[in-house]
DNA sequence: GAGTGGTCTAGACCACGTG
DNA sequence: ACGTGGTCTAGACCACTCT
């Protein structure tokens, strides 16, 4: 493990503890390069960590302040709904209810980076929460992975995992639009919920290491199921609003 | 400007110009370094901010690449509706519906960092796009703030900017909490939907320069008026997926 | 093996905040 | 005026990718 992140871990679990409660002044980066015996630049480095997570404020010229105590959770816990589950002690669980391949819509091919109907595999699954059905995926898969994924078992509980130990895919870049919708007849019956009930809808596209498009996906979660949580500041920001669509 | 700011701008400009597009690599560090006359570590610094936006992805030993050409929009954006509104070409407006005082709740004392039962100051606002209703906001003030709140003009556009002009407050820090939820009666008549049609909600807390809370907000968007979007990757991600609460 | 990004150091100077 | 964080430099070495 790098150095800093070493440092990073020390200063966040102190946090976690409650050695520096909310609102309350962390050492200066000269205390803590003297303590770790390091560098102020790799000391600098740690903080940033903690800055991006949110935990940690920071302005020129005053000691930097402490925000918060949560541990903030890491991509692929956002990415994969099985990670998420694990990490936060619950099981998931999956079916694939419908897979066929049709030509890609123009807006699919936008999002894919292919060129407008070339085939595409849609999947759609239901997850499940401890046994509670809360989530509706319909997933399109660009062309070139389509084949792995139609080899996976209907009911696997991890498709990043499996896809990861099948052909070594790596999903490392996401984006993210988060909006409310009503349900729809499909989505009523499979989710158990009245038609037109509120659902919170989050459409991704998610990306390779080699910044190569995989999926895109449109995801409605049952009301009170699923929370999404931002940390944000004047200096670190990955949060946008926009006017509907 | 800092010099790394600059190269951060320069870069950031040939991407949305298109002369880096979508899926391609960005130039090496020791190529930035001597286009730009500048050492090795300001060239990383301005490229750290680009991937902190999402727009370029990075792993060692691998040319950086373009992920995505969009700006994307500051903290103020976010926190304040005028000035989001305001950016994307949009006119807000605004009206105080109601604006009492009473106890603090235990929650709301957590979050505001009172004592519970300490008073605070409750402002019901509707926040109009063009002239649309698209927004419900219940906002609780701690009671520093709250008399600076009520000398504010019940039809002012921007609370934030306001307040940072009538007593120099600045927002610096926020955390937000986003679901839907069934529009209640209320809610239904202020918006102009059917009671139970889906809002987007989004409860935040904010938190001024010095670390010390202001309000917190249950604010609830008419579904299809705005969305919220988010980019993330492995290294860089502000975003939590969380259990029903 | 050459190229490229990731980590770390050491020191200098500047800008801002606080007493 | 002093303490603190922000910026910048220059150079070293390591880890990983690509061909």
């Amino acid at each position: 493990m790098a150095r800093y992140e070493h440092i990073a871990g020390e200063l966040r679990d102190a946090i976690i503890r409650g050695d520096h409660p909310i609102g309350t002044q962390l050492p200066t980066e000269a205390e803590l390069a003297s303590r770790f015996n390091a560098a102020r630049g790799t000391v600098r480095q740690a903080v940033a960590v903690l800055v991006a997570e949110g935990l940690v404020g920071t302005r020129q010229g005053a000691r930097r302040i402490v925000l918060g105590s949560e541990r903030s959770q890491s991509f692929a816990e956002l990415h994969s709904f099985a990670q998420w589950a694990r990490s936060v002690g619950h099981q998931a669980g999956g079916l694939v209810l419908d897979s066929h391949r049709r030509p890609s819509t123009p807006s699919e091919a936008v999002r894919l980076a292919i060129t407008p109907g070339e085939e595409v595999l849609v999947v759609v699954r239901l997850r499940r929460l401890d046994g509670e059905p809360v989530l509706v995926e319909r997933t399109v898969y660009a062309n070139w992975i389509a084949p792995a994924v139609e080899k996976l078992d209907p009911a696997c509980e991890s498709v990043t995992q499996e896809l990861y130990e099948a052909v070594g895919l790596v999903f490392a870049y996401g984006e993210h639009l988060i909006d409310a919708v009503a349900a729809g007849a499909e989505d009523a019956r499979l989710l158990g919920v009245r038609r037109g009930s509120p659902l919170l809808r989050q459409r991704r596209t998610t990306t390779s290491q080699e910044g190569r498009p995989v999926e895109c996906s449109d995801d409605r979660y049952r009301a009170g199921s699923v929370t999404f949580s931002i940390r944000n500041s004047t200096t670190a920001n990955s949060l946008v609003r926009r006017a509907g669509d």
